[in-house]
RNA sequence: GGGCUCAUAGCUCAAUGGUAGAGCAUCGGACUCUUAAUCCGCAGGUUCCAGGUUCGAGUCCUGGUGGGCCCA
C-alpha cells in the first residue's frame, strides 16, 4: 500500500490527521481481508430496548435456559477489552445495551479481525443470547459480530461529552448521539407536533399547505426574505405567515382549517428567534375569539399532558401549569397595573409619553416615540408587562390600530377582539376574530401602506386579491397562531430556541470550510 | 446594531508576561464478567486570525472572525 498523501492543511504530526489516518489504515486492512466496512443488507430482530424488555426481571439462571437469539445493531459507545474477552456498549435509537464478547464464542477470526479492530463510534451488528452479568446488567452474549459501518472521526470525551454549544449546533449529528438530553428534546418535539395534529384531526379540522413563496408577503408585521423567480422574472417573498391564504380557504368553504409549517422572518437571531420557525395556525368559521381561548387551553393542556405526562412543567426558575384555565387579562388593565398608571392615563398618549420619558430620560427627544394609544400600548407592554407573565395568560382587547387583520369590538371600536397568549414571559400565541368586512380591511391595508411610506418597513403590504377574496364573503371566523418552537422550549425546559431547532441558523464557519477542503478522502486512498 | 464575555491537543479543561500541561479518546503492550475497567509505555499543539507593545506574549494592546449571554 502506498503512503497516503497528507492532505493540505494537516501539518506534520497534526493530531486529528493521525487519528483518522489510523482508522483509515484499519479500514484498508479489513478491506484487504475481504471484510466489508460499509456492508448493506444487515437485518436486526430487536432494538436495544426490546432486548432489555425480553430479559425482563429474569435472573441469570433463567436466562441461561432461554435459547432465544436476538440480532441487534448500534453505534459502539463504550469498549472494554480484557485479553480474550471484552464488553461493548452499543446505542441505537431507543437506548444502549451491553454486549459480551469472548474469543471462545465468536472464534479467532471474528475476535481478531472484527472485535479488536472496532473503534468507538463504529456501527456494529451482533447476534447472541440473553444474559445478565455478575453485577446484574442486562447484556447480549455474542455469538456473531460484524462491523456495520466504519466511523473515521473521533468521538467527544466519553464522560464529559460535548458541551460547546457552537459545536453542538453546527454538528447536530454528533450532538444527537452523544448527548441524550438533546435527543430527548427532539423526540419531544416530534411528540408535540403529533399531539397538535391529533387535537385538530379529532375536531374535524382539515390540514393544508399554503404557499411559502408568496408574491405579496402578508399576515404578520415582519420583514420578509426576498427572492427572485427567474422564469417568471418576478420577486417572490418567503412567507412571514400563512394567515391570508388560510382565510382565503375559509372563503372557499374550508370552515375548519389548520396549517403547521415553517415561516420565515428576516430579523435578528436570538435565544427566542430563528429566521425560520414553525407556526401552527388554525381557523374556524362560526367560532369566536373566546372559543379560541377555550380551545387553546384544551390544546395546550392536552399536548403538555401527552408530552410530559402531566403536572406542572419546570422552565427556567418557574413551574408552569398548563392544566387549568389561563388568566384572561385586559391589555389596558395589565399595563395600568404594571406601570401604576391610572385608567385615564392609559387612554392618553401624552400621559404615557410622560411616563415613558420619566423612566427613559434619553428618549426625551427620540423621534421614534409613539404618538398614538395603540403604539404606546406596544411599547409599555413590552417594557413593563411581558416579562412578568409567567403562568399562561391571555392578554385581551388589543388596540385595533396595531391589529390590522382583526375585527373591531362593536362596543369599543378602538379595540380589537384579539388576544395574545404569554407564558414564561414569551409570546406564544395570537388569536382574534377575523376582520371579514372587505371595506374595513381595505382601509386597514391603506393605513399600513401609509405607515410603510412613512418609513415603517415592517408595515403590511396591500393585498388586493385578499380584498377580492373577502368581497366574496368570509363567514364570521376566528383564527389563531401558536409558535411551536417556543412551545417545545417550554415543554423541554430549554431556554434557547437553538436547542429545539435541529439545524439553527448560524454564521458560516470559516474553520469548518477549511476542514472540509482539507479532509482526508477515504474513497481514493486504496492502493 | 450595542454592551459584556469566551476561543489552548479530537473532546473536557489547566498554565504570575519567562520550557504549553492534565483527564478522556487515540497508538503499542498485559488481562476471559468490565461498569468513567485496571496496569505499563508512547505519541499528539498554526494557543481562532492579522498586527502591535516587550529582551520575551497562550497571557497585555488594537483590529477582525466565530460563539454565548444581555439589550435594541
Amino acid at each position: 500500500m502506498r503512503a497516503r498523501e497528507r492532505p493540505e492543511g494537516h501539518a506534520e504530526g497534526t493530531g486529528m490527521y493521525e487519528f483518522e489516518e489510523k482508522r483509515l489504515e484499519k479500514l484498508d486492512a479489513m478491506r484487504a481481508q475481504g471484510l466489508a466496512v460499509y456492508p448493506h443488507g444487515l437485518r436486526v430482530t430487536h432494538s436495544t430496548a426490546q432486548v432489555e424488555a425480553l430479559i425482563g426481571g429474569r435472573d441469570a439462571a433463567a436466562l441461561g435456559e432461554d435459547s432465544t437469539e436476538v440480532v441487534l445493531a448500534g453505534r459502539l459507545m463504550f469498549k472494554n477489552e480484557m485479553g480474550k474477552a471484552g464488553f461493548a456498549r452499543v446505542q441505537d435509537s431507543e437506548g444502549r445495551l451491553q454486549l459480551y464478547i469472548r474469543k471462545n464464542d465468536v472464534g479467532d477470526d471474528t475476535f481478531n479481525d472484527v472485535w479488536k479492530k472496532l473503534d468507538l463510534g463504529d456501527h456494529v451488528w451482533a447476534r447472541g443470547r440473553l444474559m445478565l452479568t455478575k453485577s446484574g446488567e442486562p447484556s447480549v452474549h455474542v455469538s456473531e459480530l460484524r462491523l456495520a459501518a466504519k466511523c473515521i472521526a473521533s468521538l467527544p470525551d466519553k464522560w464529559k461529552g460535548l458541551t460547546d454549544p457552537e459545536y453542538r449546533n453546527r454538528h447536530r449529528y454528533v450532538d444527537l448521539f452523544v448527548n441524550p438530553e438533546s435527543r430527548e428534546a427532539f423526540v419531544r418535539r416530534s411528540r408535540v407536533v403529533r399531539a397538535v395534529r391529533d387535537f385538530f384531526e379529532a375536531r374535524g379540522f382539515f390540514e393544508v399547505e399554503t404557499p411559502m413563496l408568496q408574491p405579496i408577503p402578508g399576515g404578520a408585521v415582519a420583514r420578509p426574505f426576498v427572492t427572485h423567480h427567474n422564469a417568471l422574472d418576478m420577486p417572490l417573498y418567503m412567507r412571514i405567515a400563512p394567515e391570508l391564504f388560510l382565510k382565503r380557504l375559509v372563503v372557499g368553504g374550508m370552515e375548519k382549517v389548520f396549517e403547521l409549517n415553517r415561516n420565515f422572518r428576516n430579523e435578528g437571531v436570538s435565544t427566542r428567534h430563528n429566521p425560520e420557525f414553525t407556526m401552527l395556525e388554525f381557523y374556524q368559521a362560526y367560532a369566536t375569539w373566546e372559543d379560541l381561548m377555550d380551545m387553546t387551553e384544551a390544546l395546550l393542556g392536552e399536548v403538555a399532558r401527552k408530552v410530559t405526562g402531566g403536572g406542572a412543567v419546570a422552565y427556567a426558575d418557574h413551574s408552569i401549569d398548563f392544566g387549568q384555565p389561563f388568566r384572561r387579562w385586559r391589555m389596558s388593565e395589565a399595563i395600568s397595573e404594571k406601570t401604576g398608571l391610572s385608567a385615564e392615563a392609559v387612554a392618553d398618549p401624552a400621559a404615557m409619553r410622560a411616563f415613558w420619558i420619566e423612566g427613559h430620560p434619553k428618549d426625551a427627544k427620540n423621534p421614534k416615540l409613539p404618538s398614538t394609544v395603540g403604539k404606546w400600548y406596544e411599547w409599555l407592554f413590552d417594557e413593563y408587562v411581558e416579562e412578568h407573565l409567567i403562568q399562561p395568560t391571555f392578554i385581551t382587547h388589543f388596540p385595533a390600530e396595531i391589529s390590522p387583520l382583526s375585527r373591531r369590538s362593536e362596543a369599543e371600536p378602538e379595540v380589537a377582539e384579539r388576544f395574545e397568549l404569554f407564558v414564561a414571559g414569551m409570546e406564544l400565541g395570537n388569536g382574534f376574530n377575523e376582520l371579514n368586512d372587505p371595506q374595513d380591511q381595505q382601509a386597514r391595508f391603506l393605513a399600513q401602506v401609509a405607515a410603510r411610506d412613512g418609513g415603517d418597513d415592517e408595515a403590511m403590504y396591500f393585498d388586493a386579491d385578499y380584498i377580492k377574496a373577502l368581497s366574496f364573503g368570509m363567514p364570521p371566523t376566528a383564527g389563531e397562531g401558536i409558535g411551536i418552537d417556543r412551545l417545545v422550549m417550554l415543554l423541554t425546559g430549554n431556554t434557547s430556541i437553538r436547542d429545539v431547532v435541529l439545524f439553527p441558523a448560524l454564521r458560516p464557519d470559516r474553520g469548518g470550510a477549511a476542514e472540509a477542503e482539507a479532509a482526508p478522502q477515504p474513497g481514493v486512498t486504496q492502493g
